[in-house]
DNA sequence: TTAATAAGTGTACTTTTGACAATTATTATG
DNA sequence: CATAATAATTGTCAAAAGTACACTTATTAA
């Protein structure tokens, strides 16, 4: 038999790509989600979805989705996991990769569209969700907890320039936990991905805290190897 | 317009899942590769892959697959990535999606139907893969290496009954490196994974070294928790 | 009896972690 | 102007973990 014959006894299935986004506001882990415009499910709110197109990548087809609903682009995106149950999405059988991002909120708030009723909410203050976008979204805070751990990935989710004690709370925010600050500083500090600027930020305290950016060419080798951000993984699944 | 339209203009897509087969025979950890049946890439090797049906979850098409192929049941499998570049298959486009699996060399041998050509290579000699399907392996690699060295995967490609010295021998092949077997061990029984048997395996030496088992209890609790099995974990990605 | 082989085990040193509290810079208040 | 209030910053000591390193043991074959 030919291989297209092959090929075409297949059966054909819906690929829809979501993400899950996560943002940092300087106090609470926060999520992206949009209320869902169809018919079906309307008023539900949702991840950020969409379909695979013909001739996009993965990549590609993540990045435009996002462009698309938020107008955010450069933002640090990843493939996450693929939900494939038969019966996920009542209407028509689809199959949806995940992809989870980090970004900023202050930084991108203004750039974020209005069109789609895009809201930020607390981790942990969730709605109900669409399909099984829950479950996504458990995965991805599983995947985010395990992956900051061991790789510079937190700072995706801070400005530019930020002090150590907002660095402390974004961690505080992903694990849940308070973390002793003479300890968390010292492990930060250790890894040497910090430059410390002349400026301090004020406002949050009548002292005033430093300024820090990320040692990007540092922060570059650093990315794919383990370090050792949280001194007591076992919180993690 | 009513919702099924909306779906109605959206492109399907064949999904595939192609799964990549660790194996460990005491000395070197290998890849269960197929010779490609079909007329085009024939004599090809190839991960074991087939197409997702209609009724049946990601899961259970991996598990069928594999079962298909090599008549193997109840083996660690796990999804690793999805692969959609749309010139990835040049036949038609095609969403793959990669499973990684673990098993015992010696102890499946026998189970493993050689209708297909099925052969193992050691994953430092491969030959010219399908597709993206090098790509596919060596993200595999990584992700094994990653995994193993947190958690207590190692074991699943380990026989039921084992000694130290093969467990740091698999341990050696994983990460390509050797390590030292006073450390080593240290490490290990720390874990209180172990449960030391009375038998000893001869054969490999004279004076023949002491079988363990898992402590299965304990293992389920660990599997998810962080252990930190390799010291030097700078070799990962 | 001896030689050969791989298994099994201990110690001292260094590094990292974890628990803990006093000092400093600044602003607001009386 | 002195003082109180606030959050930032910094250090020490003990415990645990990691690292480097070598001898003894059980067994078999010569």
């Amino acid at each position: 038999m030919h291989i297209l014959e092959l090929y075409k006894q297949e059966t054909k299935c819906f690929v829809a790509l979501d993400s899950i986004i996560f943002g940092f506001d300087g106090e609470e882990l926060k999520l992206l989600l949009v209320k869902r415009g169809v018919e079906t499910d309307k008023d539900t709110w949702s991840l950020m979805g969409g379909w695979l197109r013909p001739n996009e990548t993965l990549q590609q087809a993540s990045d435009r989705i996002l462009f698309e609903l938020t107008g955010l682009t450069d933002v640090y995106l990843e493939q996450l996991h693929v939900f494939g149950d038969p019966e996920r999405d009542p209407i028509e059988r689809t199959v949806s990769i995940a992809y989870f991002a980090l970004i900023n909120v202050p930084d991108y708030e203004t750039r974020i569209s209005h069109t789609y009723d895009a809201q930020w909410f607390s981790i942990t203050d969730l709605p109900e969700l669409l399909f099984d976008h829950s479950e996504m979204v458990n995965l991805a805070i599983e995947r985010l907890r395990y992956k900051a751990a061991f790789h510079p990935i937190g700072f995706e989710l801070l400005p530019e320039k930020f002090t150590i004690p907002q660095l402390q709370n974004l961690y505080q925010a992903i694990y849940g936990t308070d973390m002793d600050k003479r300890n968390f500083s010292r492990k930060i500090m250790s890894t040497k991905l910090l430059i410390k600027l002349k400026e301090k930020q004020k406002g949050n305290s009548k002292k005033g805290a430093y300024l820090y950016k990320i040692d990007n060419e540092r922060y570059k080798t650093m990315m794919h190897s383990f370090l050792n951000f949280v001194t007591n993984p076992e919180v993690l699944v």
